[in-house]
DNA sequence: CGGGCCTTTGACTGGTTTCAACTTCTGTGG
DNA sequence: CCACAGAAGTTGAAACCAGTCAAAGGCCCG
């Protein structure tokens, strides 16, 4: 818990009971490895905030294979958010990577803290738009790099995150196979 | 204005009082075609609302070639979102597609609107969330589509872009080039 | 009516995928 | 604690999607 005070207090000002209060609006869980939160087909009920851990989001492409497009290590939010906005099915799901603790809210639990605690107005424009300024630049790099560009890219400003997820879900999460993620790490290596 | 206050209906509600008080932050400009709202390597102070028009986003690639990333079409914001927040160089470009008319806002009156309207946060809020929606659908459709498939896509869905907007600048948003856009209308004809 | 920008066409190239086979790692039950 | 099965990672060959380059045609706007 300390982390997520920590973490709201980089974006608002509360006092000790007033984060109790905002506190009761969530719910914490424990979840284990390859534990789904979301499966493709299901409504979109919650967000999901990471305290320790990893989950992932993907889609099953027409080949049938997993697609990840998102990551949410410590103090991210996941979700599809139009999904949850609109509280519609998701084609995405929601998987934890690692065992990992979590935060969880749902829309209405959500919409009545916004009306309770107005600072949250403002804590979660700020994470929005943190969020979109992150998939803006995202973006730019899927059209500015080739593959091979975005492995050194990724690989050189998060190493540590390369030791700690398999290659596969890098390969997945970058766009291309398991296969070239080989080819390019041999031609790394030589 | 007319516009502006309907847009904003659509999120908060507000008097005509209130609408005026938000409306003094913002200052309106006519855009001619092709005009600069922001050069690559200005620090990027403002963010820009279309009430008419159409505004793109772009960058210049290692080749020399503007990517268009975003447009920004009618009841749409645009800016270099990190660029904006730390008030730092950005590396984009911000370009009127169209005459356009726009709102335009910089940090320091964003921050005394939000202090002096908390329903704006409210506002932003949403703005960001809807944003932030729109680009997890499109970095999906980016690793989910062939070149081919998002031109199909992107024309059936908005038919009436296709016709207001030049063909080089289509292939650039869809991220291939002009050339391979003949190509793929040349097929879809035969 | 002319010039320059936009679009089209075609030949060639290369980055990335696909598929299949093989090796290495990992975790689970006996 | 070991054995073994399935999962993850590697390698190489063939195929393909899309880019590059060059040149010609069309069209808009001054």
């Amino acid at each position: 818990m300390e982390t997520f005070r920590q973490h709201l207090d980089k974006f608002i000002t509360i006092n000790d009971e007033e984060f109790a209060l905002i506190l009761s609006f969530f719910q914490m869980l424990e979840i284990k490895k390859k534990q789904d939160l979301m499966v493709d087909g299901e409504v979109c009920k919650s967000m999901f905030f990471v305290l320790k851990g990893c989950l992932r989001k993907f889609f099953i492409n027409e080949k049938g294979i997993e697609q990840t497009t998102e990551f949410a290590i410590e103090n991210w939010w996941i979700t599809d958010t139009f999904a949850y906005e609109h509280q519609i099915k998701s084609d995405f799901c929601i998987q934890a990577v690692e065992r990992s603790t979590i935060l969880t809210i749902d829309l209405q639990m959500q919409e009545e803290l916004l009306k309770k605690h107005p600072v949250m107005e403002r804590y979660f424009r700020m994470i929005y738009q943190r969020a979109y300024a992150a998939s803006e630049r995202r973006i730019r790099y899927l059209y500015e790099m080739s593959r091979e560009e975005l492995y050194l890219h990724f690989s050189t400003q998060y190493p540590w995150f390369i030791q700690r997820i398999p290659q596969y879900l890098i390969a997945s999460f970058l766009g291309f196979t398991p296969e070239y993620l080989s080819e390019i790490r041999a031609k790394l290596r030589s």
